[in-house]
RNA sequence: GGUGAGGUAGCCAAGUGGUUAGGCAACGGUUUGCAAAACCGUUAUACGCGGGUUCGAAUCCCGUCCUCACCUCCA
């Protein structure tokens, strides 16, 4: 069993058969994400990274299977939110979301997630956007309400008028009547219609149309990219929980209503949970939220990374921040899984040099034992991500592999005797390492490398200065020699209270920054 | 009110019927001038509460309490 190299078949949650079910593709050996991107008026919170690497860690699992994948990630870069905040800045809109876009690229890329196979923007999807909202038209699903006064007309999607509505959400159109608090547009014929196309006035911000010139509305640009580059009836749909409603039930009914007699929009819908600090959602609106950057300004990114991996992607995560006595903000949660990622950064630097061992053939009974259980380990990390992306059993069975090689490593030293067997068993368990972690898009770097970077990082943060530390260092290795002890304890003593942590190695003295 | 998510040891966090998840913290050991790192071992008889089903439940059923989210923009 232990042994069986094949992973299980991937099953995922899916909303709207809700469940975990195992994946079936409309077509063999390819499949068709689509993911719901940022709105690009601001740069990207905590909450934007989870979901972004939520669904990177998918298209990592399914590709690692052998799928083909295309990934779809849109930008929304035309929408109200950028024009407001445009004017309170003076910027041009289409310039704040290009600067903008161009910074969530740089965050995600930071963090591991590998860039989707299309990243379409509203702006240059406007025809095929047309071209939905026309079809909506001409199939009766939407009307048309004149502009005035030389504005362009605006589109509305007569939800009453598609049967599946609230098939996704759970929710039925009369009770939402009631409890609805939106304000009634007079211009609707149903308060629960939504636009499709919101006519705007001849200078301001927008295109033309049939209907006079305007912007689309929300929703029905993912209808539009989503056909554009995956095709109706595409594989997997993805969001955020916060997306469901109204949004992707939105989607829903434009495309179905679009593409009559077409079958479903999409065939599985996944959504990732929040991120939330004191236990409320953060986000823009409450005003409780932590950039990425704000992140990374203190911490490595695959520290971010890591700690989004290891909560299921689709319960809550609380984001801790606490304040220390000397006003420096800290994030626990993250420091915690940058000593994780030290830790693992430190075995593979042990690595350096070996010689390692592959091949078949006995091995004595503690080195076979170990052998097995690194490929156990293996076998439970992939078993585990193919059954709805449990990253935290892997990152646990990781934890395994890594301790079984730091073991042989100290065995490595100690038995040259069986320096044969061992080196076969650290081959198995750095591959197995290098497997799960690609996988799970860590440990992207070398040791040497990240350990530079945080080094300057922890550094800068302290205010302590590299040669500081090394002149400290040399004093003590000098007070070693000279066997005089009290001092070089002293030394390391007064290294700690900075933050600095001392190894004494058979190679020297080595030193780290405390995270 | 409707819909959904969640409540697991000091903390974080997996697990959905039956042998230890894992991590942090703590303690002991190997190692070390002493430490650190690494490895090994120990520790908590954990599952919001009350019933029920079962040989057996954190896991299924019924009820109940609490937290959060969505129903308006949101990852």
């Amino acid at each position: 069993m232990a042994n069986d190299q094949t992973p299980p078949p991937i099953q995922v949650h899916d909303t709207l058969a809700r469940g975990v079910h195992p994946l079936a593709l409309r077509e063999e050996g390819k499949v068709s994400v689509y993911c719901c991107g940022p709105t690009t008026y601001d740069v990207a919170h905590v909450g934007h990274a989870r979901a972004a690497v939520a669904f990177d860690l998918l298209v990592r699992v399914l590709r690692h299977r052998g799928l083909q994948v295309t990934y779809v990630r849109n930008v929304t870069d035309v929408d109200d939110k950028i024009l407001n905040r445009a004017k309170e800045s003076g910027e041009e809109p289409t310039a704040l979301s290009a600067r903008m876009a161009q910074l969530y690229d740089d965050d995600m890329a930071a963090i591991g997630c590998e860039k989707p196979t299309h990243e379409p923007r509203v702006s240059q999807t406007i025809p095929e956007i047309i071209d939905v909202i026309d079809r909506l038209v001409k199939n009766d699903a939407a009307y048309v309400v004149p502009g005035s006064e030389g504005s362009g007309g605006d589109v509305y999607f007569r939800v009453r008028a598609f049967p599946g509505y609230g098939k996704l959400s759970g929710r039925n159109v009369d009770e939402m009547r009631s409890g609805a608090r939106i304000e009634v547009d007079e211009r609707k014929e149903d308060p629960l219609d939504f636009a499709l196309w919101k006519g705007c006035a001849p200078g301001e911000w927008g295109w033309d149309s049939p209907w006079g010139r305007g912007r689309p509305g929300w929703h029905i640009e993912c209808s539009a990219m989503s056909a554009k580059f995956l095709g109706h009836g595409f594989d997997i749909h993805a969001g955020g929980m916060d997306l469901i409603f109204p949004h992707h039930e939105n989607e829903i009914a434009q495309s179905e209503a679009a593409f009559p007699g077409q079958g479903d929009f999409a065939r599985c819908w996944m959504h990732n949970g929040f991120v939330n600090i004191d236990k409320e959602k953060m986000s823009k609106s409450l005003g409780n939220f932590v950039t990425v950057r704000d992140v990374l300004q203190r911490n490595d990114p695959e520290a971010l990374r890591l700690f989004l991996l290891v909560h299921h992607y689709r319960g809550p995560i609380g984001f801790d921040v606490d304040k220390l006595d000397d006003g420096r903000v800290v994030f626990p949660g993250i420091d915690e899984a940058e000593r994780k990622i030290d830790y693992l950064y430190t075995t593979i630097a042990r690595l350096d040099g070996m010689t390692v061992a592959i091949g078949p053939g006995d091995l004595p009974k503690a080195y076979a034992d170990a052998l097995s259980q690194v490929q156990a380990a293996r076998h439970e990390a992939l078993a585990s991500l193919a059954d709805d992306l449990g990253a935290a059993n892997a990152v646990a069975a990781l934890y395994r592999v890594a301790a079984t090689l730091n073991e042989m490593l100290d065995l490595h030293v100690r038995k040259k005797a069986d320096r044969p067997a061992i080196a076969r068993v650290i081959g198995a368990a750095q591959h197995a390492l290098r497997e799960i972690a690609d996988v799970l898009g860590i440990l992207r770097t070398t040791p040497t490398r990240y350990q530079s970077r945080t080094r300057a990082q922890r550094l800068a943060l302290l205010g302590v200065s590299e040669a500081d530390v090394e002149a400290k260092v040399e004093d003590r290795v000098q007070a070693r020699k000279a066997k005089d002890f009290a001092r070089a304890d002293a030394i390391r003593g007064e290294l700690e209270g900075m933050g600095v942590e001392l190894f004494d190695g058979p190679a020297g003295t080595t030193w780290k920054v405390k995270k």
